[in-house]
DNA sequence: TCATATACCTAGATTTTCTATGTATAACCC
DNA sequence: GGGTTATACATAGAAAATCTAGGTATATGA
């Protein structure tokens, strides 16, 4: 089978998440299936790397969760950014930016 | 010592050496400096990326080199990008425009 | 002569992402 | 009712790129 191309989202998972959480708290699952949706299915959040990426983001103190037994019995963890994942938010994005302009400079775009 | 953020370059490096080399032959610390030169020094390529990255894009069949004696005695490994790395180089970009497009519309920048 | 720039290289650590699983509930259809 | 699919969570281990931190050696300029 053919090897897919490792590390697709390059780092910006992070971002993708916090901006995404910034219109209002989220389950993990929901999350992808947002990211997925507005980009078309251009972007694929694997669950091997959004449930990990949820955890260590929860940990450095950017995002907390909530269990909440919506309808039933069903355990549903519901994600919202914290002041400090809304400040990292600023940051990465800003960083991101940069980052695409100086690309885009040797790529010989001269964009922004 | 305040730790630095990982992986700056997200992948893109060798999109960056390919990019660099479509314009002639270079060696690698060049390709490192002019990399450098045209982001304003945005973009630092460590040569603990640059080395490795060469070596295995040469193992690729993406580039290929030979050493010249310029000057005087010492060896230089000059790099010129493969009909195979010139193919490599259009895809990337591509997939470089779509990813770069699908996580600005994440971001809600409604540009391309 | 001494410092700095050029030019190459590598080992090992770090981080993120991916593959491949596993579990369980809910919803839908026949 | 039974079977399939979607939802929702999770983890272990592999894979890949990059970075840190060294090392060697020549060339240049003060």
């Amino acid at each position: 089978m053919p090897k897919k191309t490792p590390e697709v989202l390059k780092g910006t998972l992070d971002l993708l998440i916090l901006k995404t959480l910034e219109s209002g708290p989220m389950h993990g699952y929901a999350i992808a299936r947002a990211i997925e949706d507005t980009t078309e299915q251009e972007l694929q959040i694997e669950e091997g790397s959004l449930y990990p990426a949820l955890y260590r983001m929860t940990n450095r103190g950017l995002l907390r969760f909530e269990w909440s037994t919506s309808t039933g019995k069903r355990r549903i963890k519901s994600y919202r950014i914290t002041a400090r994942g809304k400040k990292r938010l600023k940051q990465e994005r800003a960083n991101w930016g940069r980052f695409t302009t100086a690309v885009a400079r040797v790529l010989g775009e001269e964009l922004a």
